[in-house]
DNA sequence: TCGTAAAATTTACGCGCGTAAATATTTGGA
DNA sequence: TCCAAATATTTACGCGCGTAAATTTTACGA
């Protein structure tokens, strides 16, 4: 490789043989310039090594390459999980992900928001908050950019929304504790942030219905994203307290569990399936973490390729056609069952 | 608000009675210019609303305003946890965090750096996969953008490393181990990507020797950064295959801990401190799942505060500057010993 | 009140690239 | 071989802002 710098598109011009305006189609669209020129044109890249100014070019075109990935907490493994599917799917587009993490403040939202919108994003994908999201605002967002939402729904907010089938993913837990066991007591925030957990909630009071049996929900206190503390503390109020109606406990969500287990374990409580054990625990997600608990955590898997697939298709087409679907798109995919040794 | 779209700076200086290049000074420094203006420039922000384009002002800066923060893997809560903290540090000094992950890959590695070089950063901040890294590429970034290294050291790269200093926080668990039972084997991985790994694993061997004890390596198998399934299978050979020398393992990473811990229960292990318990797991790091695996795990905290602070304080000084530090900076930072269930 | 330093305004240019229009060249099939 | 369509080149302008130089206005102390 040739050291000469090349400072901008002219220069690379003359050193390539090939005029400016033709570069720059090719820059914006290698498929848009004639086989041989192109050809031309990556021997020239192979040699001298230019790349475009990307603020030069992001101030000139009307639209970006660039897309927003909003979620609201990096530091819980499920969500940098799906971010980072969702990211290798964005850049196989052909765009460029900028991924942002809300830390699980409203204000942060709104500010990753903000920040986005001085980007000019194509697009944005945005899983909020949920409850704490402050919903106008981000409605206002919604109107200024293509905004697809997934995990979490804002109703009405954004052009779609992709998340996990509450109903049947308890339904299917739900069974299978029935089935396998006592009916479960289900365990979950009195306030959740997540609208999941309400859906959740509402979905194994059905399931017990449905199935004949009582149900009982345990609402505790608590604010914030720390799960699995809060799980802790108000499993092991739980475990020490009062006779349950019951051996087996549905939590709203794996870290809920991941805390429980261990107040549980700190408790002396042996949770499983086996003969001596006296309590089962169950969750929700799949968490990364779940196969490795003591005693592996029995809970339900969400589809979150296919939410990734979907959320991140359906922002392309919004891209591509310029202007909004045709009314707002909803798919819930299906969960899976993930039997370990908890319940 | 006025609704009246101001789409550049000349009609904000219409609106807002002050001329074009003042708003300039100030937007790059509100203290530049004199109090009685700055206020009626901030009265006029907030009755319109007008953000100068920051691909228009990137353009023409000698510096941006961005500092690429690039971390191996976003999915390990630890990485995902300091990423927060730096990129907090970075907002607070008025700069602009770009936080990207590596993904465990040296490939990705290069690409992350390779986007930053196009977003012409003032600075960036790496933390390298390490062993894995492609040494001389990343040379390469480091010696056209000013670079300061945390986590991982990679040899005279970069401005600066700041990291955990395995030496100390190893022996005061070792010590701890000794003090508290029988002295502990190492368990770690053959070919570490973790240059840390190496430190710890020689740290180890000193401080076993200083105690005068024989020192014991376990060294497994295992790719990738899947350490908890590593650490959960090999783990399990371990722990059914010929009696170790000891009740105690000493475990490169929590992560690892993390699955043997879980490979243990699974063989009806009972690991702790009790009279029951036939092994003692401790780890490092102090990952944030510790506190709820079960038993506790007992480890040793990184002080990433004050890495990530000291990491930060660096890069500012290193922009400020504007030419490099003389000489390369380092300076490991002391962990401290979290006692739980495990060990 | 005046004088001077500090700050704001006016004027003007350049950054690197997108893009449009007119023109020239190449391509590939009849 | 020729011709129309496809593609490339030439020329030129604009995007929104940084920044420099010359000039005018403002602030503030003696």
């Amino acid at each position: 490789m040739s050291d000469s710098k090349i400072k901008n598109m002219e220069g690379f011009s003359a050193v390539s043989g090939i005029s400016r305006p033709t570069l720059s189609k090719y820059f914006n669209d290698p498929a848009s310039v004639r086989k041989s020129t192109r050809e031309k044109i990556e021997a020239a890249l192979e040699k001298y090594d230019y790349r475009p100014n990307i603020y030069a070019v992001n101030q000139n075109r009307r639209q970006t390459k660039n897309i927003g990935l909003v979620v609201p907490n990096l530091t819980d493994p499920f969500f940098a999980g799906i971010a980072r599917t969702i990211e290798g799917l964005i850049v196989k587009a052909g765009f460029n992900p900028l991924l942002l993490s809300s830390h699980g403040g409203p204000e942060q939202e709104l500010s990753n928001l903000n920040s986005l919108r001085s980007i000019k994003p194509a697009a944005v994908l945005l899983a909020p908050l949920g409850r704490a999201s402050l919903a106008d605002q981000v409605a206002t967002f919604a109107e200024e950019v293509p905004t697809v939402l997934f995990d979490a729904n804002l109703e009405g907010i954004g052009e779609a929304f992709f998340g996990s089938d509450n109903d049947q993913s308890i339904n299917l837990i739900v069974d299978y504790l029935c089935r396998s066991g006592e009916p479960p007591v289900f365990f979950g925030m009195k306030t959740p942030i997540n609208p999941n957990a309400y859906k959740r909630q509402s979905a194994y009071i059905a399931a017990m219905k449905r199935l004949g049996h009582e149900p009982h929900l345990i609402q505790v206190d608590g604010e914030g994203w720390n799960f699995e503390e809060i799980g802790f503390q108000e499993g092991a109020k739980l475990l020490t307290g009062p006779q349950l109606p019951t051996n087996t406990i549905l939590c709203s969500n794996d870290r809920l569990a991941i805390g429980m287990l261990s107040a549980a374990y700190e408790n002396g409580i042996k949770v499983g399936l086996g003969a001596q054990a006296t309590l089962r625990i169950a969750g929700h997600d799949d968490h990364p973490f779940s196969r490795f608990t003591c005693p592996g955590l029995t809970t339900v898997s969400q589809d979150y390729d296919a939410i990734a697939a979907r959320s991140v298709e359906t922002i392309l087409a919004l891209i591509d056609s310029k202007r909004g679907l045709k009314g707002r798109e909803e798919a819930l995919f299906e969960g899976r069952l993930e039997m370990r040794g908890s319940a």
